[in-house]
DNA sequence: CGGTTTAGGTCAATCATGTTGACACAGTAG
DNA sequence: CTACTGTGTCAACATGATTGACCTAAACCG
């Protein structure tokens, strides 16, 4: 069992976590509700924009989705002209994704308010803190 | 603007949050979902045990959703004996919210297991990690 | 060659979680 | 008495997800 004093500690960790995914989301979701686009949206246009040529099946990975919940917002994407598919060279059923620059923009956008909201928070917490942060958050992932 | 390969940096930031929260929350979500209960649930049970004899009205601002969203996830809870409501001593509109002894039973299990995700990312990391970490949550949660 | 697997797409039914609006009732505060 | 507050509930709707079933086309394999 874990002691009574460590447990107070950990549940104030996981408020802090709660409420600061809160936080990081928020702004984008207010900017994505502007034009009729979810939280999906972004996902989808922020993985592409990380690992351009992407396949479809590779987003559904990343995502941890089903393919019916990629495919309307994903088709949406393309409609819009926000991102593009080419066909692959060596398996010509694989659709490799990509942003064009009207989705590089919009992305530009939302994930930069997200880079600002952390930033501050870096800086205001000092570089230190800021690689114990992220040594913390790479075992949280991993475990 | 900010700088290339600190945009890079940034983005890996982003992407671990997004993942340690998911990885986060999936192992309590899977606890509930034997029971037939959501993360609302988990969420309701969390703050109930955080601040007893919190208020309804208390809980939708901590919450942050709307009465009707509350009412029904609560009024099972109600119903299936995990938490108990008295009526308030000053004012006898409010309820006063608490865990019954087995709610408690089940929300130390919930987050206990968060609990220990969190101490094993903390142990991997370091005490100086841990610090930090605090830290720029804070930093992230008040900015 | 033919059979199986893989990448992708789509339709349908369903569920979970949230919203807003409207309304009710009891109790408190002035 | 009136106004506001805390709580509860009904209805309509939106969003985002699920599973299951079925389809095409391409690749892979024996």
């Amino acid at each position: 069992m874990i002691d009574l004093n460590r447990q107070a500690q950990l549940r104030t960790a996981i408020e802090s976590l709660y409420f600061a995914y809160r936080g990081f989301t928020d702004r984008p979701d207010r900017m994505l509700e502007r034009r009729g686009l979810g939280r999906v949206h972004h996902r989808i246009l922020y993985f592409i924009g990380r690992r351009p040529d992407v396949s479809v099946k590779g987003l559904l990975d990343l995502l941890a989705v089903s393919k019916q919940a990629l495919n309307a917002p994903l088709r949406q994407l393309l409609e819009m002209g926000l991102v593009a598919a080419v066909e692959g060279t060596e398996d010509r059923r694989v659709k490799n994704l990509r942003l064009t620059a009207e989705g590089q923009r919009l992305e530009a956008e939302l994930t930069g308010a997200q880079m600002k909201h952390l930033q501050a928070a870096f800086d205001s917490a000092g570089p230190a803190a800021e690689q114990g942060w992220r040594d913390v958050m790479v075992a949280l992932v991993e475990g």
